[in-house]
DNA sequence: TGGTAATTACGACAAAAATCGTATTTTGCG
DNA sequence: CGCAAAATACGATTTTTGTCGTAATTACCA
């Protein structure tokens, strides 16, 4: 089994991942109106980075029309997983707790969203048994 | 009251930053001594990159002596909710629970840690009532 | 005191990421 | 058909980040 090691995409790109895993798929006029709200580059930015993000398979895209259509070609879990453990290690000491601790304390969450992490926590004490 | 926006901390910085916060404070030569370890870069990258987080005021330094002495000019928690706060808006969709969820599923935690964010979750439900 | 080992200062360069201008292509429609 | 609008292709440039070589400085001690 040869497995690739993902690269793992740029700041802008995890922009542009994040309208995609959000719409399923996407022109790149749709990606750009919707960074726009936010930032503003012009449209050929948002193309050209597109355009990258294909070479680096990070996106698929069909060109069967003039309209290009593009599909996010990684998982949105994947690459929190990626981002995750990068940030535990240099930022959270190694400790996963302490990273649920700081979001946690730091924002909001709701009630049902809570229970589903006491759940969660109890299956794994569960498992720890 | 004017705060200055905390400029935030790249790739490098990063490692460096979690040196110091590991040892209060430290010299250059520890800085890379500790960062050899993982990486190989010379030493006078290790040094120009802590010059650099001077002027941007990531670090502070005593250069009363001949070899400086370096402090972390942020705090930990300060950079980690930096960090957790672009995370959760790109990567998980706005919402906390969701990166508590796949921090706590793809990673181990220890029967204590657990316990404490449950204690937390605890806390949170009862400020919501 | 003078030499040397360790350190900082500084500038230049390389690599990566982001930005954009312009040319080319495609498609629909009058 | 032929033109205009919208899209892509592509190259060049800028900015940011990371890297390092070399010169200047400092402090110690033989």
């Amino acid at each position: 089994m040869t497995l690739i090691k993902q690269t793992k995409p740029t700041e802008s790109e995890l922009e542009i991942l994040h309208v995609l895993w959000n719409n399923e798929s996407a022109t790149v006029r749709t990606v750009h109106e919707e960074l726009s709200k936010t930032k503003d580059s012009g449209y050929t930015t948002t193309l050209k980075l597109m355009q990258i993000m294909f070479e680096k398979k990070l996106v698929t895209r069909d060109d069967s029309s003039k309209t290009h259509i593009y599909q996010p070609a990684v998982t949105r879990e994947k690459t929190q997983k990626q981002f995750l453990n990068k940030m535990i290690d240099t930022l959270f000491a190694g400790s996963p707790a302490n990273l649920v601790l700081q979001a946690l304390g730091g924002h909001a969450a709701s009630e049902e969203e809570l229970e589903k992490i006491q759940l969660l926590i109890n299956d794994l004490k569960m498992q720890g048994k």
